[in-house]
DNA sequence: CTGAAAGCGCTAACAC
DNA sequence: GTGTTAGCGCTTTCAG
């Protein structure tokens, strides 16, 4: 391996002037630097980033935490949309994302644990629970961190308008005549709370009743087959509503699943909207009528916030990003 | 920070025992362990990752390398199956996965000068194209790298079997009574190469003469838009074939949206097989059917591949995995 | 069983 | 402008 010894000898100068060149300090001279630079390109000299981190605290890496409750991971489209959104902006400010898991080395750690033992200079952590105590761990320690659909006074925060998002779905279907609106939620998750008090605060704007019947708590992994077994519960209600309004796409396709199953017909004997627009969404027959939340966006903010963090900004910021209806086949007129 | 020189202090042995200790070595008396561990956790240590790779050349870290030509990065699932399915053995055994990209602190660099100034232990290397020259810089290095994918003497590979899934499929049609098949092909890319060979030697061998016109190239990105521009074309043909092999879910969607914008139905006037078994292949109307691969079984057996490299193992593997048709509605009996 | 000494590759005071 | 020196936290001979 080539080091900055090697240049040092080869050209003469001392490795800390070496060092200077390649930290960009002013105080070298033009052709002193130039002979370095071309030294190093002969040697084929690159960097050591753990000496460098060694000595100045800084990795340049920043942690990615997950959880994905359904165990899908990376490939559920949320969590792959804001991871890359992230990497994005990340990578284009000289960072580089590591995954970061509860365990390490085949030892049990948390995730603070292992962040520190990694030296990351910053987190950015997408969990759905966070009554986790190893997360609520991470919340207290003064690492820098962003947190997605999440909402804390500790830590930045990014989240889509989730209750703008549920309005707009339940007043395009009030719209469109629709007043036995029924809801099937998130579960217990910051975004499926959000989602379920924007679905009541529209019912509730718009004078219609809601019929506790026709709100379904889905569990809280957002999967095709919570949304069906919320659909099938929803069917076995008294009094049969009109439309759906699912807490994401997931649950929406799995209610459509459902009603196909029985033979019923969206939108012509139910009407359906999700939430999300995952890429999905209009390839299903009938293409599906949802709230676009924009995860690449999500992404891209949240490393925003973080680096400027990390590179000493002050105080927390709380963003909100704005949804969007996208309006296909999947709701009819009454 | 709390290093091993204030565990040394506080115990009162030398710095070298205490490294022992954590590094497991025998040569420590039961006793002399248990005040050590007992100071760290009083004091709350943690190890320097930095610090002891710089000492050991070993980080423990393994760089996952992918180019997905559409842009969507991650959220193609085919990429993100693979890296999930690597990410859990790699933690299991104690590493931990770092992106790595061809830029790097705003600077111009290679993948293999990334991965050496981050000292990364190996590589998984997920990239389509594969004449692109920073990768073989980096197949031509002696950094350890499994490769998705591919087809290399150099390095270990992994990849489904192709091959069989294309014979598969086409049989599949064959034995429906379809004789006209045209095949939609993923492009100048490892596994469009594959497929497409296997489509050919299926017709051969069914004795199908193969229709040049019915054979068409998709671009290399697998996407929904690529298989549409297809299936237009293939409309165009002199003669109309009454069934399409798609060398992937993506194409094989894009082939039915083309065909349902036309009124054409799926299967009554055209039936289409995919590749892949993406997630949502299940969900599309009607539901279709494919030749599935498993991504997590590929990033799983890359990872045990790759970590066996890194730890000395000798030789280069090269593991084609099996595939298995699922058989669902998108084709009809002639 | 334990420890002294050297060194991994780099940066940061500080002096010249 | 340039160089000397010390040190980041850890492991590894090697000696005792």
């Amino acid at each position: 391996m080539i080091t900055i010894y090697d240049i040092a000898k080869k050209t003469g100068f001392s490795p800390t002037t070496v060092s200077k060149v390649f930290n960009d300090y002013s105080d070298v001279s033009a052709k002193t630097r130039r002979k370095i630079l071309e030294a190093a390109e002969q040697l084929g000299y690159l960097p050591n980033a753990h000496a460098r981190t060694l000595t100045t605290k800084r990795s340049w890496t920043i942690g990615v935490l997950y959880v994905e409750p359904s165990g899908a991971g990376i490939l559920h489209p949320y969590f792959a949309g804001v991871i890359e959104g992230f990497k994005q902006v990340a990578t284009a400010r000289g960072y580089d994302l590591m995954f970061i898991s509860k365990d390490i080395g085949g030892k049990k750690r948390s995730y603070l644990e292992h962040c520190k033992i990694r030296g990351v200079d910053g987190i950015v952590v997408i969990l759905p629970d966070y009554a986790d105590p190893y997360f609520l761990e991470l919340l207290d320690s003064s690492i820098p961190c962003v947190l997605l659909d999440q909402e804390s006074e500790l830590k930045s925060t990014v989240c889509s308008d989730n209750l703008e998002g549920s309005l707009r779905a339940v007043e395009y279907l009030y719209r469109l005549g629709h007043r036995k609106i029924a809801h099937i939620g998130g579960g217990d998750t910051f975004s499926g709370n959000r989602r379920l008090q924007g679905y009541m605060q529209a019912m509730e704007k718009l004078g219609l009743p809601v019929n506790p019947e026709h709100v379904i708590q889905g569990s809280f992994d957002y999967t095709v087959e919570s949304g069906r077994a919320a659909m099938e519960q929803l069917l076995r209600a008294g009094e049969r509503p009109t439309a759906v309004f699912a807490a994401g796409d997931n649950l929406a396709l799995g209610a459509m699943m459902a009603l196909k199953e029985r033979g019923m017909k969206v939108p012509g004997d139910m009407s359906v909207v999700g939430f999300d627009d995952i890429e999905m969404a209009k390839y299903l027959t009938p293409s599906l009528t949802t709230v676009r939340q924009d995860t690449y966006a999500l992404g891209n903010r949240a490393a925003d916030m973080l680096i400027y963090t990390i590179e000493g900004g002050e105080g927390i910021r709380t963003d909100i990003l704005p949804v969007e209806l996208v309006i296909r086949e999947s709701c009819r007129s009454l």
